[in-house]
RNA sequence: GGGCAGGUGGUGAAAUGGCAAACACGGUGGACUUAAAAUCCACUGCCGCAAGGCUUGCGGGUUCGACUCCCGCCCUGCCCA
């Protein structure tokens, strides 16, 4: 008797054995083409979400798919296991990060294994384990070496209740997280990446990425190259005052100027009378976050210093006010306000009183009209002296030339995107590898002193702060170039730091000479398909496209883009459509439905969803669909197994149609799992075996055809449930393993349709189906549409109708007149 | 405010110029069962007894033919300001 399909059984039944074969133990082969499948790797959060599961799941199956069209797929997994949360986990319960994370790992692991993907474990990479962080200090110096990495002042998130900067993430709604306290910009000296000297690179070579067009743009908005000019104002008491523009155009409609309120001539240009005005303002804005500067909801405020500055073009004094809507870490942190052209400059010029002098004219503007709102468009430029009449764009170059011709600036590119901030004040993160000596500066800690390890005999403070700045056994050490008495540097790294590189590090997790094995690397790298949640398109995607610029310009790799196609998929969200969060009581739990149901059914369902990339809510009603069809399928298998190896004898034309299914469906699914169109992919396996039931129950099947149809059935659901299709394959009688099977191919000519249907429309209206040979000829299908007595009816008598013709789809007859007079 | 993605049955969705709603979920009815579960069969967009008519956010357009292409508007989500 058949047996019954018990997925928790033969899961870890085919796990274990896949482990003690090596199944999915790769090694590099120059004799066959690499792929190397990436998933992001997971935060060592504790738990793995069903998030993970429909990012893990759908990307196994992909990989699977290549690895049976012959490819050499590495598909390796790891943990980014430094961070915040571990060390609040600290904080709260006492339990060490160290502990604390390898817990989660521990538990991560079992996780991970229960999926079924085909990970090679060998590779695995921790990120906070000192044979990889020993890495992540040396590539540190490397850019240290190369003036890719500095020190350098910057405004941080600061609370003072805690007396330690915070992360933006630890900043909620402007106070701190912990405390509570309002978190104020601190200037504070800081370790730096120079990303910036890769902005041209970054933006350029996106257009050589397959990659999501969102993210593309995310990238290009987040880099925000912006040409424009810089022009030299000044002070009335001769300060430069430069700023940026896109629309130097303008220049002559310039009623005031606006520097950011933390900017450092505030002090020196504030008039006595005013400064009372201008340090009450300057304190309210120090307490704002970015965001809430930024936003254009608020009401623009700002104040007048008493100060004045002089246009170079057009020599008129315009007065200097202060407002938080200039930022000083972007641009020059000033502005010239021009209110007849800019909106924000507008708003601000309406609320003081400013005027608003319009010097580039809209259509049909009548000279000395007032403009209701700002003019940003194109136009002609009048009220601007030596350039009136000239269309804007004209003036635009033309004031460019005259600036460079009198040293008063010119044209200028500016970027959006900043250095990137890599300090922590944190105790659980890569140490930065500098040490301060009194004597000689900032030194790099020597290669062959690497790692600085973490002190293990950390204390936490109640306070937040990082337990190394009052580690003594940590900081204290000795000068690497006088030998005399040295502090460390006790702040840590940012994590995205770690998750920077890692992927160079699959290609030899213990290669002991370098952070990258550079054969392993040369045969494995770049990765051919990273897929992963969309919420990195910027931060994590661009800091690891300029690690590998960074580092290809140091010498240790060859080639310059990471990640050469990407896929994002969408999010899960709870039965309620809501995102899935602890507190809505929404969270589902994989581990669950793994032990009813099986992994098998969980990848599935969550390829049956909807389209990969646009995610969708969890329905655990709609599980049970999957779980209804793997069980359809693995009786049919069943039964084919109890009828021994001929079957039933079969008539040629069940045969036939038994082929024509088979090799239709190869083709469906091969060309929806290139494409990771998962949910169609599994509708074309469903209408497969519902259509081989149909054939069955038309009278009986069997032979070569069947058993081909039963084969490939289980070949094509072997990437997206492996364990099924793995065990129902030993049970045909087939060898180990079904992972090591090519591909099916199909065969066109069984694949085609030897009768078609042809849909006959009157005016556009379908009013009969006709099933012809797939080969008839035009004038047959054409003569049998307009003899059809359902046609025929709508027809009326008449002209000649025109006739539309597709073959092998429609005949559409066109009488010209409205349907309603027919008939 | 700008950019991008999206809006189709009770639900998830399919169809990218040619039969709208494939494949599922749910629902209704039936078979099997002492009964239930499981399984199987049939029906299931709306109106209509039917013939037939209507239907892809709303309004226009292009076309023999539009969910699909173009123009305008509304709504939702994401990113940027």
């Amino acid at each position: 008797m058949a047996e019954r399909y018990d997925p928790v059984a033969i899961e870890k039944k085919w796990q274990a054995r896949w482990e003690q074969t090596g199944l999915y133990r790769v090694t590099e082969d120059p004799a066959r083409q690499k792929y190397y499948a990436l998933v992001m790797f997971p935060y060592t959060s504790g738990d793995l979400h069903i998030g993970h599961w429909y990012n893990y799941g759908p990307a196994d199956a992909h990989a699977r798919y290549k690895r049976m069209c012959g490819y050499n797929v590495l598909e390796p997994i790891g943990f980014d296991a430094f961070g915040l949360p571990a060390e609040n986990a600290a904080i709260r319960s006492g339990i060490h990060p160290f502990q604390w994370t390898m817990r989660n790992i521990e538990n991560m692991r079992r996780q991970l294994r229960s999926i079924g993907a085909m990970y090679d474990w060998g590779r695995e990479v921790v990120t906070c384990l000192p044979e990889y962080y020993k890495w992540t200090e040396w590539l540190f110096l490397q850019l240290y070496k190369h003036g890719l990495a500095y020190k350098a002042k910057a405004a941080a998130n600061w609370c003072s209740g805690c007396a330690t900067v915070l992360a933006n993430e630890q900043v909620v709604e402007g106070t701190c997280e912990r405390c509570h306290t309002p978190v104020v910009r601190r200037e504070l000296e800081q370790w730096f990446f120079r990303i910036t000297r890769y902005a041209d690179e970054l933006l350029e070579d996106l257009d050589g990425l397959e990659w999501p067009e969102r993210v593309v743009n995310m990238q290009r908005n987040w880099i925000g190259k912006s040409y424009g000019a810089e022009i030299v104002f000044r002070s009335e008491a001769g300060d430069a005052m430069p700023v940026f523009t896109t629309r130097p155009d303008t220049v002559y409609g310039v009623t005031f100027m606006v520097l950011a309120p933390e900017h450092p001539l505030v002090e020196r240009l504030t008039t006595p009378d005013r400064r009372a005005d201008v340090e009450t303002y300057v304190d309210m804005t120090r307490k704002e976050t970015e965001i809430e500067r930024l936003s254009t909801e608020r009401e623009k405020t700002g104040v007048f210093t008493g100060a004045y500055a002089v246009n170079p073009l057009n020599g008129e004094r315009v007065p200097i006010w202060i407002a938080d809507y200039v930022l000083l870490t972007y641009g020059t942190g000033t502005v010239m306000g021009v209110p007849a052209h800019d909106e924000r400059d507008f708003a601000f010029a309406k609320k003081y009183g400013l005027p608003i002098p319009v010097v580039i004219a809209p259509y049909g503007w009548q000279q000395g009209e007032e403009l209701t709102e700002a003019y940003t468009d194109e136009g002609m430029m009048v009220n601007s002296g030596p350039f009136n009449g000239m269309p804007s764009s004209e003036g635009y170059e033309c004031i460019c030339d005259y600036l460079e011709e009198q040293g008063m600036g010119g044209r200028k590119v500016t970027y959006r995107l900043r250095d990137w901030l890599v300090s922590r004040q944190r105790y659980w993160g890569a140490p930065i590898p500098i040490i301060y000596c009194d004597k000689c500066g900032e030194q790099p800690v020597p290669e062959d002193q690497l790692p600085v390890l973490l002190p293990e005999d950390a204390e936490f403070r109640p306070t937040g702060e990082s337990p190394l700045k009052y580690h003594r056994g940590f900081y204290e050490t000795t000068c690497p170039q006088c030998g005399g008495p040295a502090r460390r540097e006790t702040d840590t790294m940012d994590t995205f730091v770690c998750s920077s590189w890692y992927f160079l590090r699959y290609a030899n997790a213990h290669y002991e000479v370098s952070a990258a094995d550079p054969a392993a690397v040369r045969y494995w790298l770049p990765v051919d398909q990273y897929m992963g949640g969309v919420e990195h398109a910027v931060m994590h995607l661009l800091y690891a496209r300029f690690f590998t610029k960074a580092l290809r310009d140091v010498g240790l790799i060859d080639f310059g883009e990471p990640f050469l196609r990407l896929a994002n998929q969408g999010i899960i969200l709870g039965e309620d459509n809501e995102k899935m969060s602890k507190s809505r009581g929404n969270v589902v739990n994989p581990d669950d439905y793994v032990q009813r149901l099986g992994a098998d059914t969980v990848r599935a369902f969550l390829m049956f969803l909807g389209p990969w990339d646009q995610g969708g809510s969890w329905n655990s009603q709609g599980i049970g669909g999957i779980s209804r069809f793997l069980n359809r399928v693995w009786n049919q298998v069943q039964a084919t197994i109890d009828q021994g190896e001929a079957g039933p004898k079969t008539n040629s034309e069940r045969a036939r149609e038994v082929r024509r299914l088979t090799h239709k469906t190869i083709k469906r699914v091969t060309e929806d799992i290139e494409k990771f169109r998962f949910n169609t992919m599994l509708a074309a396996l469903m209408e497969f075996s519902n259509g081989l039931q149909r054939v069955q129950e038309a009278g009986p099947v069997g032979g070569a055809a069947w058993r081909e149809a039963m084969k490939t059935i289980l070949l094509l659901l072997a990437p997206t449930v492996p364990h099924f299709a793995e065990d129902l394959w030993e049970q045909l009688g087939n060898p180990y393993s079904i992972h090591n099977q090519a591909w099916p191919k199909w065969d066109p000519d069984l694949a085609a349709d030897e009768l078609v249907t042809v849909v006959v429309q009157v005016n556009g209206k379908v009013r009969d189906r006709l099933t012809v040979p797939a080969d008839a000829d035009e004038a047959s299908v054409r003569e049998q549409a307009l003899a059809s007595e359902k046609v025929r009816r709508f027809l009326g008598d008449g002209a000649a109708p025109k006739v539309v013709y597709v073959p092998g789809r429609l005949v559409n007859i066109v009488t010209g007149r409205k349907q309603g007079e027919a008939g």
